[in-house]
RNA sequence: GGUCCGGUAGCUCAGUUGGAUAGAGCAUCAGCCUUCUAAGCUGAGGGUCAUUGGUUCGAAUCCAAUCCGGAUCACCA
């Protein structure tokens, strides 16, 4: 790119027109100039143009490209292998290959956000796993990172939990039942529906309207009186709150932990739910909010072709919205951040744009750098998952069902033989957790996905397993033989070596010297689907070569050294990328 | 109804700012282990890129309309 710019020493026209591609396997060839566009500027045909540019690049770059074919429009130049070799001398064995400078940008990005009523599901997976690898990845490409969660602790879903604690659990803890605190607090709060659904049965028998009903249920009433006490500061209520609490996040500390996911600001809603209003007030000055006959405050954003938007109740109280806006303005002051991104479902879009929106009218600084991380919701084959039909898939035996699937198919092909008891349990976290996170982090996260059990549990083709593979196979080799040992530049003087590369090694290096641009446009998208591509097209790129050619029985001894080079850096570029993922890669399996 | 998102092989998905004969994996079929790990490799079949029109040297990609699917438009969070 840079040597064609030189072509061009007029600047009158628009360098973007340079577009270089890499040339497809077809044609011989590693990069592509596609001509067309310079023909109507410079009135040459585009295969003479192609000749006249072939010819000065060879020319003037004898040590970037060797050899040029202009086919219908097309240029195609072989570059010099050793352009790739000096690539390869300088980074086989640096650990930072791919990690960008520092950017000097502050970058937040809230994910998981859970409730405190119930246990992780299936569907907070995609959540977790997606926020934890692109707050790794904007780290990777130079930014600074908080990884914040937003934990919502406070509600009438809480209080439901705690009635139906009240009643019927007759004084169970996680301790007395043996059960992880989230599942035995999820558990009341399933319980407080059923008991909920029967109490509006019975009224409806007695001759009540479904709606009145369900307003009148005791139980109801109860939770909705609960919420006022707490929000009173009723001491019983509070206490009651806070242990129930306290079971849950140690229940979620266990959950995280066996996600491998972590976090560096928590955020609570207790402490956040009363902020906004400030900004509400200072909106309403600003005439930028209304007043209704009713006392509550709306925004209208019908002119940006949205719709009126409720962010006071008639009495005074806040709802989401208010939180929200309070929230990002905390988080902007707590840290001075250039962007926040919210990993949230796409069911939000709405919301968020609204939210994105009115900070904007208010005037307030954070506005600009919100960015809405949406993703598309998981479905079972069946459908949606729906926690009140039960067709909830539970995060925590997700895992464990994933390990012990990666155990029975690792016993059965007899690839465990020779390990410790301590050695396989790792191996099969390792298996189990990375099929799931890559098939989870694989697609395009604005699409919705259907998660099929049995696709998921498969270990071949297009999954974490297939690059684990890879790697323990490296690893294997290396157990073997010396790591180079030669100095770089006698391994390149080497004749054998410079007299050409095969196809097999050759489209490795072009790989490896792409990598640094695919953690950019992974970082730029926010999509680590970019590096689930990117390594696994890698690890087939070993395959084949691994197939084809010896390493140890290499043509000559710089030949083997440079092989090893080459694979020590594969090696180290899949750690480097998958680990951005949260996917371990053994070294055995 | 308004807004937003999606529609690519039987299935699940890639496809950079428009570029050559649209690519992977799974599934199907045919080959490859006395030699560095076969959870692998090689090959075959499989397509009206939802439809129609437009923009131009050139469209899966950009524009318009239509069809199908989903989300959302709460004094719930």
């Amino acid at each position: 790119m840079e040597a064609l710019q030189h072509f061009f020493p007029d600047q009158s026209f628009d360098l973007g027109l340079i577009s270089v591609n890499e040339t497809k396997s077809e044609f011989t060839g590693d990069y592509t100039v596609v001509l067309f566009p310079f023909v109507k500027m410079l009135r040459q045909k585009p295969d003479e143009l192609g000749n006249t540019l072939g010819v000065w690049l060879t020319e003037q770059h004898p040590e970037l490209f060797t050899a040029f074919q202009v086919v219908s429009g097309f240029l195609n130049l072989t570059v010099n292998d050793r352009f790739f070799l000096d690539m390869l001398s300088r980074n086989w064995n640096n650990q930072c290959y791919g990690t960008a400078a520092a950017s000097g940008k502050k970058v937040m990005i809230e994910y998981s956000s859970p409730n405190t009523n119930k246990p992780l599901h299936f569907g907070h997976l995609r959540n977790n796993f997606l926020g934890y690898a692109v707050g790794n990845i904007l780290k990777v490409n130079g930014d600074t990172v908080v990884k914040a969660n937003l934990v919502n602790d406070r509600g009438i879903h809480i209080c439901k939990s705690m009635v139906a604690w009240q009643h019927f659990a007759q004084g169970a803890t996680p301790e007395s039942s043996g059960i992880k605190g989230d599942h035995l607090v999820g558990d009341y709060y399933v319980r407080f529906n059923d008991e909920y659904k029967a109490q509006v049965k019975e009224l409806m028998a007695s001759g009540m309207s479904e709606e009145l009903a369900e307003k009148e249920a005791p139980i109801m009433k109860e939770a909705q009186q609960m919420l006022r006490a707490w929000e009173a500061g009723d001491e019983a209520v509070v206490s009651l709150w806070k242990q129930m609490n306290a079971w849950v996040y140690a229940g979620f500390d266990i959950t995280y932990k066996n996600l491998g996911i972590d976090f560096d600001k928590f955020y609570y809603e207790s402490n956040t739910y009363l902020l906004g209003k400030a900004i509400v007030e200072k909106g309403l000055e600003k005439g930028v909010l209304f007043r209704k006959e009713d006392n509550s405050v709306w925004i209208d954003l019908t002119a940006d072709g949205l719709d009126q938007k409720l962010l006071l109740r008639g009495d005074g109280t806040s709802v989401y919205m208010t939180q929200d806006l309070g929230t990002a303005v905390l988080k902007y002051n707590d840290f001075g951040l250039d962007r926040s991104v919210y990993v949230i479902a796409d069911e939000q879009n709405y919301h968020m744009q609204v939210l994105q929106l009115i900070l904007k009218k208010l005037g307030e600084p954070c506005a600009d750098g919100i960015f809405h991380l949406s993703y598309g919701m998981v479905e079972l084959p069946s459908g949606r998952m729906k926690s009140r039909e039960g067709t909830v898939v539970d995060a925590d035996d997700m895992i464990e069902e994933m390990i012990s699937m990666a155990e029975q198919q690792t016993k059965e092909n007899g690839k465990a033989d020779g390990f410790s008891g301590e050695e396989q349990k790792q191996l099969y976290r390792m298996i189990g957790l990375g099929a799931l996170k890559f098939y989870l982090l694989r697609v395009d996260p604005k699409k919705k996905m259907i998660f099929n059990p049995q696709e998921s549990i498969d270990l071949h083709g297009f999954t974490a397993t297939f690059i684990q593979y890879a790697h323990a196979r490296i690893c294997s080799v290396l157990r073997k033989e010396q790591l180079p040992v030669m100095p770089a530049a006698d391994v390149f003087a080497g004749k054998s070596i410079g007299e050409g590369l095969f196809e097999a090694e050759k489209h490795i290096l072009k790989m490896l010297e792409q990598y640094p641009v695919a953690v950019e446009t992974a970082a730029k998208e926010m999509s680590p689907s970019v590096l689930c591509n990117y390594c696994f097209s890698l690890a087939q790129a070993f395959n084949t070569f691994y197939d084809r050619h010896s390493i140890a029985k290499a043509e000559s001894e710089e030949k083997k050294q440079m092989r090893l080079m080459t694979v020590v850096m594969i090696a180290r570029t899949l750690r480097h990328a998958m680990s951005m993922l949260g996917i371990e890669l053994p070294e055995k399996m």
